[in-house]
DNA sequence: ATAAAAGTTAAAGTTAGCTTTAAGTCAATA
DNA sequence: TATTGACTTAAAGCTAACTTTAACTTTTAT
């Protein structure tokens, strides 16, 4: 199968620019096109384009996909060197899922202390809760939020 | 205690320009100012400080922020729109977990692929496996690269 | 055959969130 | 007392990742 830009931006839901600022950045030096210039996306042009979309999830700037898009280009001596990409992307997935957590814990303890503001009508009351008053989970997270 | 904007972006890990920038922004209407014009930054502002921090962390814009802000200063008055709008970024942050979660499913796969490839020396071997070839729980992943 | 829709490029514009610069004031140390 | 370092403002500058515009060509549908 083949599909022309706006197709192809139709299944990635993107703009068709953002499509050809990509090939103006390097990031897709595998197109084809037509006699007349007209680009012609193929089934492996999704593939690599949802790899780009997961690279730029993780936090990878449009000039480093373009030097993992070299080495795609390379073939299969640079295998080693993609593998390592890879890895260097998960530990920072793992980096970013826990900041998400630490954040998630604090969003929770304010959930918990407008929710009890809200029963007594002041944030007084959570304001002056000694630390014993405090359920256990919420009492960490009040002590870094102090500091 | 009380701190210069030096010190206070010291503690919060900034750049002292950020907390000019922010209070330039609106984020800070409760500064204090020396006689001479001098910031004072107290343990409060210190705590708020670290909820702008969170509330930047799930995704949201200094615009808005600056309007939770404006719902702390209202006081009590405002317990339940400052509840509502916590549990809106406790959801957006779950949205954000699974689609962080969903990147993750992409590199792990991603990491087996390289892993295979670099055992038999190229990536067709991979590439040409079929489905009941790849580990169970690649099959679904693969599947949604290819679509 | 013609008009509309969709493709092309280069270049300029947009946005958020800072950061830097320039010009100046204030506070602390040698 | 003089110099250093930290504070102040307003305004300009920066960066990434697109998006928009203008001028044009190609393809598709009636």
């Amino acid at each position: 199968m083949t599909y022309t830009i706006g197709e192809m931006a139709k299944l990635l839901d993107v703009a068709p620019s953002t499509l050809r600022y990509y090939d103006k950045e390097g990031l897709l030096p595998f197109m084809e096109r037509t006699e007349n210039g007209i680009r012609i996306f193929k089934d492996s042009d999704y593939e690599i384009l949802k790899i780009i979309h997961c690279l730029k999830a993780t936090g990878m700037q449009i000039k480093d996909i373009k030097e993992f898009i070299n080495l795609v280009m390379q073939g299969d001596k640079s295998i080693d060197a993609r593998l390592e990409l890879f890895k260097k992307r998960k530990a920072e997935l793992e980096k970013q899922m826990a900041d998400l957590q630490g954040t998630m814990d604090t969003v929770n303890f304010k959930c918990w202390y407008y929710e009890t503001a809200k029963k007594a009508g002041t944030t007084a009351v959570p304001d002056n809760m000694s630390d014993d008053e405090l359920p256990e989970d919420m009492r960490k997270i009040r002590a870094r939020l102090r500091n």
